[in-house]
RNA sequence: GCGCUCGUAGUGAAGUUGGCCUAUCACGCCUCCCUGUCACGGAGGAGAUCGCCGGUUCGAAUCCGGUCGGGCGCGCCA
């Protein structure tokens, strides 16, 4: 018999039909009898109204899965305004040992209790609030991957596999490679740039590494990484506005269509502005100082405190939860950089909520300024790790720009979450590995 | 990596100025009762060498030292 999903039983009414799923709920009241059984599309209410059907499940723990036909019954007290009467039912996996968590209850996500989160993650995501995360999620990349594909933004796919590190800055994970040391990708960084001299626009979403030992509630060692490039751009506002755009785009539509569920969570209203509200690092740093008496104004970057403090200002006085800090200073950027005359870089850092989900630099595109930028900070331009890079620079790359977005910092962020780790599946950090 | 803080049944918590702790509560689990539950309700029961090692003491969940692990903040973060 054809299976019939949570959310169409409603609407076959005086039908018998068959349903499968896990068994979620048992409220046994004796002679009468309540099982919940969750599918992929919601819950449906089972009236148990035989002995003899019941005893089937003496020893069966939830989760048990299960298979059960009856009658359809309209009933204004039941979720969903019906339930099967009626039912024959059958075990197709027992389960006969007890979870160690309670799958249909809320589950904790107090930072003190976020290790039993994730060590019991395979039976918590069970859970149908904590699903609302993922499902958010999937849902946030595929309006990313809508917004993109609609402004010709190709997606790729490039390797996380690399040689020797190259880059620097942040610390690589190496691993043995048939006997060669082989680092794992921190960025798709040289490879968009490299597609741009292909496709002027492309886009990955992928998985980054970094074996940075850092343990704050913002940072992971595997991540998820939007990553785009746009070539023959007129100057930086251009990237900036694309970039705006898109995370508004996206928002406003998680918003719009999953608003009780974002509700549930108690994520804050959503405030958007036609334009984001920038400011350049040494604005901020004056604005802070003055405000706090903290002194910041020989930073480099932001301090994570005034990445907060100017979300709020960016928040109350301008009504937007997204805020542009530009312009930072020379000794901050990378080889790869666009310098700009008065010693700034062209580099503006995105701000959701008081946390850097994007950085939106401009980079160099002329060969023999890049080969110059990288020689002054000592890199063998010949090595494999760079002379690849440079073949695009050299057979021919347009002014060209992107961003590297943290999804995981926007999940966190748009549902309110403490902690990135609580946006992501199965988080990976400097202590687990697993699951 | 540094600082602060936490570690008690399967889960979440209380107890932590040493003795009233033979360790308390809630949920879950087991047995039974219950015909409209939806965090069902009721009665009873099982379940913890109080993270680990060592020390102080007549006596340690409680104090001290070490160690492992968690969390938060900072640093680091193309």
């Amino acid at each position: 018999m054809k299976r019939i999903l949570a959310r169409d039983v409603v609407s076959n009414v005086g039908q018998s039909i068959t349903i499968s799923g896990w068994l979620h709920k048992k409220r046994l009241l004796g002679g009468l009898n309540f099982l919940s059984i969750r599918d992929r599309s919601g819950v449906t209410q089972i009236l148990v109204d035989s002995k003899d059907e019941l005893e089937k499940l003496r020893g069966m723990q939830i989760g048990t899965v299960l298979e059960l036909t009856g009658m359809v019954v309209a009933d204004s007290r039941a979720p969903g305004g019906a339930e099967l009467h009626g039912v024959s039912l059958t075990v197709l996996s027992p389960v006969t040992d007890e979870p160690p968590i309670e799958i249909d209850k809320p589950i904790s996500h107090k930072s003190e209790n976020l290790d039993s989160l994730f060590e019991y993650r395979i039976l918590n995501i069970r859970n149908l609030q904590e699903q609302k995360i993922f499902r958010i999620r999937a849902d946030m990349v595929h309006y990313i991957r809508e917004f993109l594909r609609s402004q010709e933004f190709v997606e790729i796919d490039t390797p996380k596999l690399l040689g020797a590190p190259t880059e620097g800055g942040a610390e690589v994970f190496k691993l043995d490679y048939f006997g060669q040391v082989a680092t794992l990708a921190q960025s798709p960084q040289f490879f968009k740039q490299i597609m741009v001299g292909a496709f002027e626009r492309v886009f990955e979403i992928g998985h980054s590494y970094r074996a940075e030992p850092s343990a704050t509630t913002r940072h992971l060692t595997e991540l998820t990484m939007l990553d785009i490039e746009m070539g023959f751009i007129k100057n930086h506002d251009e990237v900036k506005k694309m970039v705006a755009d898109m995370t508004k785009n996206v928002l406003q539509r998680i918003y719009d269509e999953h608003t009780d569920d974002l509700r549930s969570f108690n994520a804050p209203e959503l405030k958007l502005t036609d334009d984001v509200p920038q400011f350049t690092i040494a604005e901020i740093h004056e604005m802070y100082t003055k405000a706090t008496g903290t002194d910041t104004t020989s930073e480099k970057d932001l301090i994570p405190d005034e990445e907060r403090w100017i979300a709020e200002h960016a928040r109350k006085q301008l009504g937007s939860d997204l805020v542009y800090a530009t312009d930072f200073p020379r000794e901050a950027g990378k080889f790869y950089h666009k310098f700009k005359d008065d010693n700034t870089v062209a580099w503006a850092d995105l701000l959701f909520r008081g946390l850097e989900i994007a950085t939106v630099p401009l980079r160099e595109n002329n060969y023999e300024k890049m080969v110059e930028q990288m020689q002054a900070v000592g890199i063998d331009v010949t090595l494999d790790g760079f002379k690849y890079y440079l073949q695009a620079f050299k057979y021919g790359l347009p002014v060209h720009g992107g961003c590297g977005f943290g999804i995981d910092r926007l999940v966190q962020k748009t549902i309110g979450l403490g902690n990135v780790k609580e946006a992501t599946l199965f988080p990976r950090d400097i202590n687990r590995l697993a699951p």
